[in-house]
DNA sequence: ATTGAAAATGACCGAAA
DNA sequence: TTTCGGTCATTTTCAAT
């Protein structure tokens, strides 16, 4: 479950161009870091094999697919023990992109991104409020997300 | 700031493919589609510089990195009138990753994460609660995160 | 673990349809 | 908008250090 090996300051800096720009050329990377091109190519392969990379991907804005509304709920259960059958029913709900087991006054908290509000409004009728087990749900709909960004990798990540 | 152009079906089968893989080569996605390598060059181009696609990233395991924790928190200002300058608060903080302005019981929902729960209690009590305009705050540690995933891009995304 | 060089593959640009 | 073709750049592998 946990990380196979630490990694070390070239791995980091090799991070952290990659977290910015996934099709950035390996050679510019070497140069910047000061080893060979296929130096990174293999540190890249094993991170990636070891699971501290977890893949790429091309960030589209979802205004432009159609999914303009992000919304967050919190869910709350009735039994403690339908916990399971509950996150599989929620894994098969397609707007559904983030699930969180939290602390505090909720037992899920669920990000999703819809069409609109009646879309929004479907899902919570018709999807969540349907699921066994579930018993509760408090929606915050996000007006503006006004902060997107990635942890910060090196102390200073100009 | 709304979206440029309406992207088609193709445009669509071309982000499908890039959303799960960055590096996947561009030749490879036109073999796919029917179409030439410069065709997919010059649609992904045209939603780059229209919005469309606002970049690209590795994927990193934020345990690797040493930000095992993932919190998110919930923000009651006292003041409605400080909303702008408590963004700006907010966004000098590295830890976190996301935030929005939503409807419901708080004003902003922040996601954030962090080395352990020693340094979560550090940005609570050190940097957020001495941020002028904050009224109270309310902590859901992510114990487990149980889905992340992207939106669907098409009706089947197989 | 890293390197340098070789071979294979892909990106990119211009011209033409 | 698309395709074709050419050139240049990058990826990937491998033997050697």
């Amino acid at each position: 479950m946990s990380v196979k090996y630490q990694i070390d300051d070239i791995d980091r800096k090799i991070l952290s161009h990659l977290v910015k720009n996934a099709r950035i050329p390996f050679l510019e990377i070497a140069r910047e870091c000061g080893i060979s091109g296929a130096a990174i190519h293999q540190r890249v392969k094993k991170m990636e094999d070891s699971g501290i990379i977890e893949g790429s991907r091309f960030i589209v804005k979802p205004d432009a697919l159609g999914f303009g509304v992000c919304a967050f709920i919190g869910v709350i259960l009735d039994h403690a023990h339908t916990y399971k059958t509950v996150v599989k029913e929620i894994e098969s709900i397609p707007e559904v992109t983030e699930c969180h087991f939290i602390t505090g006054g909720f037992t899920f908290l669920i990000k999703l991104r819809c069409n609109d509000h009646q879309h929004l409004m479907d899902i919570l009728i018709n999807t969540l409020q349907n699921i066994p087990g579930i018993a509760k749900t408090e929606t915050f709909i996000s007006l503006d997300q006004l902060i997107e960004k990635q942890i910060a990798l090196s102390p200073q990540d100009k």
